[in-house]
This record gives C-alpha cells, structure tokens and sequence, in this order.
DNA sequence: TCGATATTCAATTAATCGGTTGAATATTAG
DNA sequence: CTAATATTCAACCGATTAATTGAATATCGA
C-alpha cells in the first residue's frame, strides 16, 4: 500500500503549511489581499530571508501563488476561499480541544468584548427591523468575495474617517472572518471608545455563510 | 502583540497534527471507530512505542481522547465530525493546488474508475426515479453520525456477504468519505469483478451535505 | 503474589526545521 | 554597463522530530 502513505505524505504538506504560526501570520496577511515579501517581512517582523523561506514552504504546499511586477514579487493564495476556511476551521478546532487556546481567547479576547456578542439568530431579527448597521471589517478583497447581506465594507484602517460621517443613534454590528479574528474585536473597541453603541457578531462570514443565512453577492 | 502570536502558535499544533503522513492514517483509522493502540499499531504497520508516540501528538493537539478499558487504552477522536471535515477539505485542497498530489490521485484512482463517477445532481435524479441501490461503504460509527438520505450501510468488510443476497440487474452508486476516500473505489472494484453494475458517487458525504442535499437522520 | 499483556516513558540517533548571515540572481534606473 | 533594490539560495547552528530499543508502569488472570 504504497500509494496511500505517499498521498498522505502530500496531504501532509498542507499540514505542514499550517504547522507553525509564523505562517500562519503570514497566511493571515496574505488573506487580506496580495502582498510582496518586503511587505510581508515588515508586517510579520521576520527578517527577509526567513519570510522567503516560509513563503516557500507555503508555495510546496500550494497555498500560494507568485507575480513578479519589475523588482519585486507578489504573493497571494492560490485559493483564498478555501484556505481562509481551513484556518477558520482549525482555529474553531483549536479552540473547542485545547485548553492552552482556550484560555488565550478567554483572557484576551471576551474582556475585550464587555456587551455580550449578538447572535446570527438576533441579527437576523435587527436587520429585519432596519434599526442596525452591519459593518464588515474585513479587507475589500475578501468582502468582495462574499460577505452578510446588506454588510456596509469598512476595512479597519478607514474606520476612524468613516465614523466621523456617522450619527451615533444607531447601533452598530461588527464581524470579520472567524470567531477569533481580532479586526472585530478591535473595530467594536474602538467605536465604543469614540461613543457609539457597537457589538461583535458571534462566530464570522464563514460561520453566517455555513448557516445558509443570506449573503451577497 | 504577543497574543495574537501566542494563539497562533496554538493554533499551529492542529496543523502540527496534521503535518505527518503517519499521523494523517491514524486519523484516518480513528474515524473509523474507536481503536486500541494495539490495533492501531498493526493496522498502520507502525511499532507500538511510535505509534502511542504519534498518538500523544494528536492528544496535546487535542484531537483525540483516551479511554481505559481493562489492560488496554482505546483512542477516539475527540469531536469526529469537526477533524474529519477538516482532514476532508486538506485532502480537497491538496489535490487541487499540489501538482505531486494531483498525479498521484490521477495515475492510482482515476484508472480504477474506469466508468466515469455519478454526479450528485444525475443521483438525486437516479434516487428518485427508484432505479438505485445506493450503498455507504463507511464504518457504521460514520454512517450513524450522518448519511445520504435511502443510503444502506454496508461496511467494506461485510461487502462480499451483502453481495451473495443481491440480484445483479440493479446499478449500485456507492460513496464514502470525501472525494479520494479509498473505500469507495475498492468497493466498486469489487462489485464489477462480481459482476454488478456499480459507479461511484463524485465527492462523499461531507460535499453531498455541504451541498444542502437530504441527508439522515 | 506472580507472570503475562498493553501501554507509556526514557534514552539514543538520524533527519528535519527555524533562524541567521552573506553571497547569488534578477530587475530597474541612470 | 554600472549601481541599487528585491528576492532567493547556500551554508551553518541549535532545537525539534521521527523512529528504535529497552525499561517502567498498570492491569488482569491464575
């Protein structure tokens, strides 16, 4: 039975991508859009060589795709869709199994969230009601690749301009990725801080989308 | 921002777990039912010491749960429908991004399936019209947490029984897993050697409910 | 209690991995 | 062509991993 022990081997190397969390930073990064090594160095605070290096473990793998523009080179995931799923997936796993990430998330991430999450179930009725904004926080690219119906795309970083036109009546809803993407956390912290009346959504896209509750486009 | 990369790197150990061939069998076998490490051992073809070393890898990751029973431990996988589905989508991943990967399915199942596979549009039809057995070839443990609606279990091992008490003028569509589950292929071997007519379903369980397609119970 | 069985633990070795450093390659600007 | 920039490659070191072997632990039956 060789050929199963050799095609495990090459599942493996999917594994193996997502055995380590410098790479996993980087497929985070990456899910936001394409980004050339410098870049990617910078924002991960590897060095360099080392960024490289991991970006072509990821490439083994088939995560990643490369573009050369002039003198750099561009990375991106060969299949967004499909990788952001499998890291929410592991995360979720993660999170329900090992105790370790439990607590992190526990510690770091609920005390951040003093107002209860909203669940799917309650968002659903709000937005019937027409009374809540539903903000996505997630970047332009993977909104445009589907995203809650009637989502309004803020990416993080134009969150303070976009609140300066905002009246602080209504209340908003925040989601990004997973259950444990920070760009929600972060966004609802920072609403709250400048006086509006903001929450998170319990789980993220994929979790909405799984549900069969309705997306666009 | 040491957090963020503290989760990670919890995150990073389910992909740690997934990162080995050898690992990937066991959790393949694991699916299957609850196993002794014994048995484990033998089905893989692994020494006992490394094969309780690999399981305890997939115990810190937390995906699987021990259970004493006399003078010997039987391992099952903590939350099976979560770490099948994850395995389910690397297998797809793979097999669409590694070129090594595609090869190896291409060259080992492709010929085995010498009549091309059933899709899950031409079953649903086939189901209706009442001219199909359609057969799950997966472990009843698999089965009894979720199958195709009208599907029969008959475990791989019980085929050839099954098969003495069944007239050859109906098409049987068997299925299992994900898309380049062993079994199914095996099964449907099998089933032209003895003269039946039988396909395979494209895909397994997992894209058929995926899908929104009627599954039980 | 004693011997047999199943599993884990501990020690060892070879292989792989993560990271650093500096050289090599490819592209652009001048 | 030369200089500057972005990325990769190659060599290297320390840490981790996979696998083997043999001892230690726990349970059961006699």
């Amino acid at each position: 039975m060789g050929f199963k022990q050799d095609l495990f081997s090459q599942f493996a190397r999917i594994g193996k991508a997502f055995a380590s969390g410098r790479r996993l930073e980087l497929i985070e990064l990456l899910a936001q859009g394409e980004r050339s090594v410098e870049l990617l160095a910078e924002s991960s605070g590897l060095s360099v060589a080392n960024t490289s290096q991991h970006l072509q473990i990821l490439k083994q793998a088939g995560l990643v795709k490369t573009r050369r523009e002039g003198q750099r080179i561009f990375y991106r995931l060969s299949d967004a869709d499909a990788v952001v799923q499998l890291f929410d997936a592991i995360q979720v796993l993660a999170v329900d199994q090992v105790a370790e990430a439990q607590q992190l998330v526990n510690e770091n991430l609920q005390s951040k969230d003093p107002l209860e999450a909203v669940s799917a179930m309650d968002l659903v009725e709000r937005i019937r009601n027409g009374d809540t904004l539903l903000l996505d926080v997630r970047p332009p690219e993977e909104f445009s690749a589907g995203h809650l119906a009637g989502a309004v795309n803020v990416p993080l970083p134009e969150l303070n301009a976009f609140l300066e036109d905002l009246p602080t009546d209504r209340e908003v809803v925040t989601y990004c990725r997973g259950p444990y993407c920070v760009l929600a956390y972060d966004a609802v912290a920072r609403m709250r801080d400048a006086g509006y009346q903001a929450r998170r959504l319990e789980g993220g896209y994929p979790e909405w989308a799984a549900a069969g509750l309705p997306v666009e486009p």
